[in-house]
RNA sequence: GGUCCCUUAGCUCAGUCCGGUUAGAGCGCUCGGUUCACAUCCGAGAGGUCACUGGUUCAAAUCCAGUAGGGACCACCA
């Protein structure tokens, strides 16, 4: 006798249990297997930052769902997990807590000691993300996990860095970097905020060469005016056309500069309409100058004092000597007046000081060929956007082209495989490295010297004596390796058997903003160096906002932690109402509240509640709207007083999953008690002969159709609609009609055996069917729910009943026969499910108690009245209502509750309970819709046009629903003058 | 500034690509229910000028143009 299923399911424990059963038998894993197409995904590598978010939970359902659901198509499904280096932000994160901590800075500890602090974090953090994934139930191939700094990843780097600088791909260049002076280290535009300061907007002349005039600009930072390179002005402003070409004197500096003319700089609204031109220390004066041909000073020290350019303010701090030269312009009678403004001036997150723009030596890769591989290989469809829009911000970012910066003035991450030799000459690198093909050599123009690449790592002497090697200081840009992750991860460039196998992966799961940096990256360089298009899906999900519309953070306390949902509603509950999500639209409005940690009650979550600081006094609480208890909540500006009991942010939309599993565990267990005596046997689902009832050819049609809708829908990454469909049959259809309906054969006992047996077949089929359509996206409850029924079933099937798999996750994928998808049988099941909606509607008018039986009598022509008689049985079922009469001579009884319906009329008998008003009621707002509608048709017919101009099967269609509605509303008058007059 | 997206019931969203019966769901709300699967449940019900303006069309939530509000990405902010 099978073990007894619980009242409730028990999430924890299934998760647990299941998890580890999973990874020990190995159903993670994918091996090559020439019997099998190949299924390959690659995770979007989480950084080693932090811990897992939203937006990884919803990531990483929907590439667990879609490897879960391809394995059971019978694919070898690979899902590749890994993480990422995230050079900036690790190595800041880790820096700042040294600073915090310890007070030191990653000059103090050196390089060496730093990078080894930043592995050991990597190790804490990369464990924990990857168990938190696995909580999810994340179906990876954990014995495949990759790093981007690790041992594989690396060699693909270096091989791919080797072979660009081997193709002329890798150039040496200038770009403005937000240097930091405090710290002396460049910061990402993402680490800059943008502060309001006192600041001054300072007119000055320039004299010009040969001739009594001055030209005026404006400027904000003075002492820039030691590296001006040019003054530029709009070719078409008059004012300044004549002096188009000629110099002017910076007097500073004692330097003659051009007056250039170049319209996207210049703007004659603003200031005098001439500007001075910058190239190292301002974007738009770099692009100017790039475009124009100008030189570049550079003025500055690393430490933001002015350098030898500068001339006698060399030394200075760049403050100082704007100063000095404001005084200094002033005393030669060129300064024309200061106007005080606000400047929207850019600070380093780090040391909140203010960023310089500062020309620094970077690495570039010549995008141009490159990026076109990329645009082509989406045009002409080898790779395919769901949806489709986002191959335009795709195409519209490669289009333009521009070279990749790849070099990053970090510790953390690849260190750029360059080595400068100053004194060695062409013979000396020959001799050395001729032999070599791992090594390469350019000359470096403008330095001077030699630029050495190598794959493997050079030492210092190996030139012999009197040649330094000296490796570049730099790192890798981050993308840089994680561009080459699809290929690198499977071995490459080692010619291995799994990147034979695994190579092209389907599809890309990501979120849409890093199409550009990630997705055109991994494209381009699955391209260049496999010579093939790393996935031909890109998957783009929504994102995930807080109920007001913002994207959740940690900086906003409005990120709901994904454990915590798990823990309370379960991880197949939280799969499901995530997967319910993702549809085509770009976001997702999660409302978040406060959890009471004592009665439970979610208190929603208002903006105030986001923005509330203790300001000195006591910390903030939230009056939990169940109790009335006040609780201090988590926030990102503070941390909860000590032994505080804390109100966490949860969401309740997860409730749907979690009713959802309630519900189908139930339906499951209801099943499962009504097996005993069970025997396997194929059924005959087409045509009347085979022993099913009517309800049965219903749900049989009705799963094929689910079936393939599901499998229609995931083809498409159209999870909300494939979980909806699966929720609608399963709530609406097996379980409010089907289960309801088959209860009497399934519990008919002895008296009818061959009965209940087909009822038992049906629904064994059907939960079989059911747990196999879900299982993608809910695996857990599956597999403990398959585990169970195999005791009861262990030989099932609906055509031909086999052995149940061992595993939901080894079974087959749902594909039914379409001749069962039966639209007739469909449209009789319909009116029926209507007739009992409109007793039970009757019945709850006249809030009759579901104990008093109703008699039924129904109107209407003899092939309803067949299909009625055939389910009499299921009035007394459902509504606890006798059919007593059916056929087109049944007349209504006096004193009846009536009901209209488009091919039948129902009356029960109330004799002494009706109330003919309120029967008259309901009948006249009947009747006011149908005339109502049956207004708006005729008009339509009546319109010339339409009837002329609109395709013939609409007109007809028309006709024919006007028919209808004509018909429905005499029986409603018919019905109304029975009622007689009140 | 460029690009993309959103605006439908109190809330969160389907439906719009491909125009055509009476615009749907979940939650919430109202009424009624301890029927031996499930109160995380069952039954019934109320609730919508489909953001606004104009256009195309026999016909517009759906197509086009514009307006307003919101969001995202990219570029930029002398």
């Amino acid at each position: 006798m099978p073990a007894e299923i619980p009242k409730q399911y028990e999430p924890a424990a299934a998760q647990q249990r299941w998890y580890a059963e999973w990874s020990e038998r190995g159903y993670f894993d994918a091996e090559p297997n020439p019997d099998r197409p190949q299924h390959t995904i690659v995770i979007p590598l989480p950084n080693v930052t932090g811990a897992l978010h939203m937006g990884h939970a919803l990531n990483g359902t929907l590439q667990d769902l879609i490897t879960r659901w391809k394995r059971m198509q019978g694919f070898e499904a690979l899902w590749m997990p890994g993480t990422d280096h995230a050079g900036i932000a690790t190595q800041a994160v880790v820096e700042r807590r040294m600073l915090e901590e310890e007070g030191l800075t990653r000059h103090d500890v050196g390089r060496e000691a730093l990078v080894e602090r930043i592995w050991r974090w990597k190790d804490a953090y990369e464990q924990r993300i990857l168990s938190q994934l696995k909580l999810i139930g994340a179906s990876c191939d954990w014995r495949r996990t990759r790093f981007t700094l690790d041992e594989m990843c690396s060699t693909a780097v270096r091989r791919t860095f080797f072979k660009l600088f081997g193709d002329g791909l890798i150039y040496r260049g200038k770009r403005l970097v937000n240097w930091d002076s405090f710290l002396q280290t460049a910061v990402a535009n993402d680490e800059v905020f943008y502060e309001e300061v006192e600041g001054g907007f300072w007119t000055f002349r320039y004299p010009v060469v040969d001739s009594e005039e001055t030209i005026g600009f404006s400027t904000t930072r003075p002492e820039t005016m030691l590296g001006d390179t040019a003054v530029c002005v709009h070719p078409s402003d008059e004012r300044y056309a004549h002096l188009i070409g000629r110099s002017v004197h910076i007097p500073l500096v004692d330097r003659e500069i051009p007056i250039i003319a170049d319209a996207l700089l210049a703007n004659p609204e603003l200031g005098t309409g001439a500007v001075k031109v910058t190239p190292a220390h301002d974007p738009n004066d770099y692009a100017c100058g790039q475009r124009n041909d100008l030189p570049m000073i550079n003025i500055l020290n690393s430490d933001g004092t002015i350098n030898g350019n500068g001339g006698t303010y060399a030394g200075l701090d760049r403050y100082e000597a704007r100063t000095r030269v404001v005084a200094a312009m002033d005393e030669l009678g060129l300064f024309d007046g200061v106007e005080e403004r606000a400047i929207d001036l850019a600070h380093s997150d780090r040391s909140k000081t203010p960023i310089e723009p500062y020309l620094s030596d970077q690495w570039f890769v010549r995008m141009d060929n490159l990026a076109q591989s990329a645009i082509d290989a989406v045009n002409d469809g080898r790779v395919t956007f769901f949806p489709s829009r986002y191959s335009k911000t795709y195409l519209d970012w490669l289009g333009e082209k521009r070279d990749w910066c790849v070099s990053r003035q970090l510790w953390w991450g690849h260190r750029i495989p360059i080595w400068y030799c100053r004194s060695c000459q062409a013979e000396d690198l020959e001799a050395a490295f001729a032999e070599r093909d791992d090594v390469c050599w350019h000359e470096d123009l403008e330095n001077g010297g030699w630029l050495v690449c190598a794959e493997m790592d050079l030492v210092g002497d190996e030139l012999g004596e009197g040649h330094e090697l000296v490796q570049d200081e730099d790192v890798l840009d981050t993308w840089f390796s994680s561009a080459l992750w699809p290929h690198s991860t499977l071995g490459w460039p080692e010619a291995t058997e799994s990147l034979d196998y695994f190579y092209p992966g389907s599809v890309l799961v990501t979120s849409r903003d890093i199409i550009t940096l990630w997705v055109a990256r991994m494209v381009l360089t699955g391209l260049y160096n496999m010579g093939d298009i790393p996935f031909s899906h890109v998957c783009v999900h929504p994102k995930i906002l807080d109920g007001f519309g913002q994207t959740m953070s940690k900086s906003k306390g409005n990120g709901v932690d994904p454990m915590d949902l798990i823990d309370r509603y379960g991880a197949d509950a939280v799969r499901f109402t995530i997967a319910s999500f993702a549809g085509e639209t770009q976001d997702i409005r999660l409302p978040v509240g406060y959890e009471c940690p004592e009665c439970g009650h979610v208190t929603p979550q208002e903006i105030k509640h986001q923005q509330a600081t203790p300001g000195g006094g006591e910390k903030p609480r939230v009056d939990c709207g169940g109790c009335g208890k006040a609780w201090q909540y988590s926030s990102p500006w503070y941390e909860p007083d000590e032994g505080e009991q804390v109100a966490r942010v949860v969401a309740e939309r997860f409730e749907t999953g979690r009713n959802f599993c309630n519900k189908f565990w139930n339906a499951a267990r209801f099943a499962m008690l009504n097996l005993e005596g069970y025997q396997p046997g194929p059924l005959q689902v087409a045509g009347e002969a085979g022993g099913l009832a009517i309800e049965d050819r219903w749900i049989l049609s009705r799963l094929s159709r689910t079936a393939s809708q599901v499998t229609a829908y995931l083809d498409r990454y159209q999870f909300d609609q494939a979980t909806r469909t699966l929720r609608d049959f399963t709530w609406n259809e097996f379980c409010d009609w089907y289960l309801e309906m088959a209860k009497p054969r399934l519990q008919a006992g002895e008296s009818d055996d061959q009965a209940r047996g087909v009822a038992q077949r049906v629904l064994v089929g059907v939960l079989d069917a059911l747990l196999r359509l879900l299982a993608p996206t809910t695996p857990f409850i599956t597999e403990e729910l398959w585990e169970r029924l195999s005791e009861w079933a262990p030989v099932r099937g609906l055509t031909d009943p086999t052995e149940a798999a061992e595993s939901v996750m080894l079974a087959d994928w749902v594909a039914l026969p379409l001749e069962w998808q039966d639209q007739p049988l469909e449209d009789r099941f319909e009116r029926l499910q209507e007739i009992i909606v409109a007793v039970r509607n009757v019945r709850s008018t006249y809030t009759i108690p579901r104990s008093t039986q109703l008699s039924l009598s129904v109107r209407c022509s003899p092939a309803v009245a067949e299909d009625l008689q055939a389910v009499a049985g299921q009035f007394l079922n459902l509504s606890n209502t006798e059919l007593i009469a059916v056929g087109s001579d049944v007349s209504q009884p006096d004193g009846a509750a009536s009901f209209a319906l488009g091919e039948a009329d129902g009356y029960i008998d109330l004799e002494g309970v009706v109330d003919r008003e309120a029967e008259r009621a309901r009948h006249l707002k009947e009747q006011a819709k149908l005339t109502g509608m049956i207004a708006g048709h005729e008009k339509k017919l009546a319109n010339e046009s339409f009837v002329s101009k609109a395709p013939a099967e609409v007109v007809d269609g028309v006709r024919e629903t006007l028919a209808g509605l004509k018909e429905q509303l005499e029986r409603v008058n018919d019905i109304m003058g029975q009622l007689g007059d009140a």
